[in-house]
DNA sequence: GAGTTTGAAACT
DNA sequence: CAGTTTCAAACTC
């Protein structure tokens, strides 16, 4: 029926692509089984038999209601699966049909091996690395342990990394599909988990070059349903980035319950994650939708038009969109061209002529993906064949900086640190502003030199702006919002001092510091900022303003301009956050994770799980 | 398209 | 830590 087995991938993917609905129960069911022992070949053997013998198109559309519906039900009773509740017929036809997914998913591997960008292949090249080759364990065992002991920190640092992509324009939608805790609802991580047993029990491949394969696949399709997202994450075919997104990136609308009970068509922008490639699919989601709030734009063009992708930024609002459609209007002839090849061909690429692609001034790199042909730099390094060139270097700027290849726009309520839990992801962002605050003395923050300007956010008490004029405003913030507002309120300052003192002494905060800090090099960590009133406290990086430093010191509020501000300096940070969080509660979740390096750790991090446990027991 | 300006990143 | 240099994007002409 198929021919050839090229013939089979195709038709297979296809067939896939119309069967979506079924997909996140059918995968999640794949991997469970496939978690139970059932051996690939037998899988293998028992699909392509079975698609021999049906009518695929009968057979995908009767399931996909069926499974459309389930899922639906699956979502409302919270993700929770239950087999026994599913017909059984609803079953037969998921294994079925799962099963040809996952066929056409692994042929599909080794073909997109080859060739195409990808997002996170720092990150993922590192995971792999780390997780595959650096372990002989069986996969399972393998994938387990990875989850559960060092997967925290690649994970956060893979989503750090697709943060920095996603950024600001994160897709809400990802949030609402995670059926990833359909089968394994235990951990936010499990989906991962389940990713690494589909991969490793249907191919050797290296999982960063798996992961999210299938949605290559599924993505060329201009008509999905949003359980594309489902699936992907049941089984793994969503990159890990893509996972953490789910979690809670940058302006993220985490509203879940919207997504839910939404039943309008809306664009879903999907980021793919495969090894080597990387691409990014707009698509519609025509069913069952998770729809689109706030935060959605076309963040690159399919890779329908173009599957070589450079870095991507997502996630921006509706009304972002409205305003780069507008500002578009308004650019200059070459400004336009830019923004043309941008757009034309999913995203900026680089131009470096000094930096060999592997500094910071490369907007690829700096946003953790490889250089492409259109990129039009000189002597660049920032390439796959260049790989461990690339992590050395990746490894020693975040070695300078820990959150160097973090996102640059965070949002209020939801720090991009590289320390979100599943707690996060279902905080309703508030509005965006720039982690490190922008410097600008020139520009006024009216032009896109200024980074907040070009994140199209406020600027904030973190900015050391001179003449600010940011017409985004001002990022909201508790009470001691700029410093020119401090600059004029210097009372409400130092009552927003004395109020962040005080909530830094309450009982449930401090308690959960003292484990935390030691965690952090002491070297990193002076002790007049760790103990500041005789006590430890555990604060999340940032880069806000010295709250207490200016308090004493009036002077220097508005015009720090110190480099070194702006860089993220772990000791200051902490500092100023304790300042700056009125309640003193901010997620102890964070400082957990700001121990551990943003970069998958190249020897087993034994503390992770530690403080995750640490980070609950804060919480609570 | 060339040249200038700008501010982040990197360096000393 | 602060000042300087380097760099590449943004911008102007």
């Amino acid at each position: 029926m198929f021919g050839s087995p090229e013939n089979e991938a195709v038709l297979l993917s296809d067939q896939a692509e119309k069967n979506l609905p079924l997909s996140s129960l059918e995968m999640s069911q794949a991997a469970i089984n496939q978690r139970d022992g059932k051996k690939t070949e037998e899988l293998s053997r028992f699909i392509f038999e079975k698609v021999k013998e049906s009518d695929v198109n009968a057979c995908l559309v009767s399931r996909a209601q069926n499974c459309g519906e389930n899922a639906a039900k699956l979502h409302r009773a919270g993700c929770q699966y239950d087999e026994k509740n599913a017909s059984s017929q609803s079953r037969e036809d998921s294994n079925e049909c799962k099963q040809r997914v996952q066929k056409g998913f692994v042929k599909e591997g080794g073909q997109n091996e080859r060739g195409i960008r990808r997002h996170l292949q720092f990150e993922a090249a590192k995971a792999y690395k780390f997780t595959i080759l650096g372990n002989s364990e069986s996969p399972n065992s393998l994938t387990h342990d990875a989850t559960n002991s060092r997967s925290p920190s690649i994970l956060t640092n893979l989503k750090s990394l697709a943060s920095s992509h996603f950024d600001n324009r994160a897709s809400s939608s990802l949030q609402d599909v995670s059926c990833d805790t359909l089968q394994f609802p235990s951990s936010p991580y499990e989906s991962f988990t389940s990713a690494q047993i589909g991969v490793n029990s249907t191919t050797s491949a290296p999982i960063h070059s798996v992961i999210g394969l299938h949605l290559n696949r599924i993505s060329r399709s201009t008509s999905l349903s949003s359980d594309i997202f489902s699936s992907k994450k049941s089984i793994g075919y969503l990159s890990m980035p893509e996972q953490m997104l789910e979690h809670g990136s940058n302006n993220i609308a985490t509203n879940s319950s919207s997504i839910l009970t939404s039943a309008v068509s809306g664009k879903i922008y999907v980021h793919v994650a495969s090894g080597q490639q990387e691409s990014q699919a707009v698509t519609e989601a025509n069913s069952f939708t998770f729809h689109s709030t706030d935060t959605m734009k076309p963040p690159c063009h399919s890779m329908l038009v173009d599957q070589e992708t450079a870095p991507c930024e997502v996630g921006m609002s509706a009304s972002q969109e409205t305003d780069e459609v507008e500002e578009l209007n308004q650019l200059s002839p070459k400004r336009k061209r830019r923004r043309d090849a941008y757009m034309s061909e999913g995203c900026k690429r680089c131009n470096c002529r000094r930096s060999k692609c592997l500094k910071l001034y490369c907007e690829c790199f700096a946003a953790g993906v490889y250089c492409v042909d259109s990129c039009a730099c000189v002597n660049c390094y920032n390439k796959p064949e260049f790989e461990d060139t690339v992590l050395d270097i990746r490894q020693q700027i975040e070695a300078r900086n820990p959150l160097a290849f973090t996102p640059k726009v965070v949002d209020n309520a939801i720090d991009s640190s590289p320390n979100f839990t599943e707690e996060q992801d279902l905080t309703t962002p508030s509005s965006a502003r720039h982690k490190r605050g922008c410097n600008c003395k020139k520009s006024k923050c009216l032009k896109r030199y200024c980074e907040c300007f070009q994140a199209k956010v406020g600027c904030s008490s973190a900015c050391r702006c001179e003449g600010c004029k940011n017409t985004f405003g001002v990022t909201p913030e508790p009470v001691y919002n700029r410093a020119k507002k401090w600059e004029a309120h210097p009372a409400e300052k130092l009552d927003n001092v004395k109020g962040a003192i005080a909530c830094i002494k309450a009982p449930a905060f401090s308690s959960a510091s003292s484990s935390n800090s030691a965690k952090i090099p002491q070297a990193q960590l002076p002790s007049s900022q760790l103990q500041p009133s005789g006590a430890h406290y555990d604060i999340p990086y940032d880069d806000t303003p010295e709250i207490l430093e200016e308090t004493s010191n009036p002077t220097k509020v508005v015009r720090a301009s110190s480099p070194n501000q702006k860089r993220v300096s772990p000791p200051q940070s902490r500092s100023r956050l304790r300042e700056r969080s009125p309640t003193g509660l901010r997620s102890g979740r964070k400082f957990i994770l700001q121990a551990m390096p943003s970069f998958p750790p190249l020897t087993p991090h034994r503390n992770s799980k530690e403080g995750t446990n640490e980070i609950e027991n804060d919480d609570k």
